[in-house]
DNA sequence: TTGATTAAAGAATGAACGTTCTTTAAAAAT
DNA sequence: ATTTTTAAAGAACGTTCATTCTTTAATCAA
């Protein structure tokens, strides 16, 4: 009854995503996108709505796509020390090539202060990120590998905190070299 | 011979600061400038050239303001660690009513992937910021409050991290209590 | 095979963007 | 007092912005 569809919306979210992760929200014009996506002006309003619409989209599916796939490199990890490790390995290596950063911590600080449903979101997905730390620091106390005078809460705080660092100093750092050992004393804290 | 100036070119700039630092560079326009300002269109380009170069001079005037601020403050602080504490402070409460964040840290992540000439300013005041650090820590070292096992370098980028992690979440996190359990645990490092 | 439906394509909308032009006014040296 | 110089004021520039309109083409139920 009706036509086809010629594009396959997920890949132009993905292609959205790509634009929208590089330069940001307010630098990326809909020419941009149309541009970028591949996708007719016209469709991309009849199928996301418009730019802010289109933008939540892209942040719901980053939000998908990356903790599918950071779950699944935490899997080939044995121990939590490891896990916890590759959580940070994960924005390094993904990002060697274009210190792109964290779309979600990018989002936070260009877009937070002015915008209430963004800012929330934001906040949902530093709770998730959370949760998975929680967990995983949880996990290592459970079969032994991290003391248990641990405090969970704030050290997960505090684990999420230098993780968000990373995620800045990607854009900027010349020398990743120095950012590994950051890291590698951010979890020093995590020694028995 | 020549007409007087009417505004403050300082008192310009610091409001120039205010709009970009809420709003970020593209969000800011130079209709938002002039009204906010209170300099006319054409002076501001005449005495500051364009946007861009604007921006220039807003980064340089945040640089000296922040720091003078800063600096002012660490010297009413006796120990190596209140001294570093402070720098986390003045963070936390300068932004207690705003969630500004840090317009170095803003600008990081909105520009520097796309602008190499503000990225070679923000690493530059991201340098400055990791000597603040590093002749504190050097300071406790030399009056016998930090640990001499403390490999400097590493400390110090360990503690600049954590807080370009506050910077940014000061734009989104409601509880800043738990922001400072993280400072506190973060400082821990320092403890003999 | 026609007709209803919806996507694609391209052009066009008005508003907002950064920037510059022209005119008027003030200040100091002559 | 006049001239020179530069700031202030306001209008205007062309471009780019997000968004929508109109037209054409494809799909499938009837």
């Amino acid at each position: 009854m009706a036509r086809k569809r010629e594009f396959d919306e997920n890949e132009a979210l993905m292609k959205a995503m790509q634009l929208f992760w590089i330069q940001g929200y307010e630098k990326t014009s809909m020419d941009d996108l149309v541009n970028h996506m591949g996708v007719h002006r016209k469709s991309i309003y009849d199928t996301f709505g418009n730019k802010h619409a289109l933008f939540l989209k892209v942040l719901a599916y980053y939000k998908q796509s990356v903790s599918e796939e950071i779950l699944t490199q935490l899997e080939h990890k044995e121990s939590a020390f490891d896990k916890i490790s590759a959580l940070f390995d994960y924005s390094m290596q993904s990002n060697e090539k274009q210190g792109k950063g964290c779309l979600v911590v990018n989002t936070a600080v260009e877009l937070a202060l002015h915008d209430e449903a963004i800012a929330q979101i934001v906040r949902t997905n530093f709770d998730e990120t959370e949760n998975v730390i929680y967990q995983l620091l949880q996990f290592g106390q459970t079969i032994g590998e991290f003391s248990t005078q641990l405090d969970l809460d704030i050290t997960t705080k505090f684990i999420h905190n230098a993780l968000i660092g990373i995620r800045v100093q990607l854009k900027t750092a010349g020398d990743f070299e120095k950012l590994k050992q950051v890291v590698e004393m951010t979890l020093r804290v995590l020694q028995k």
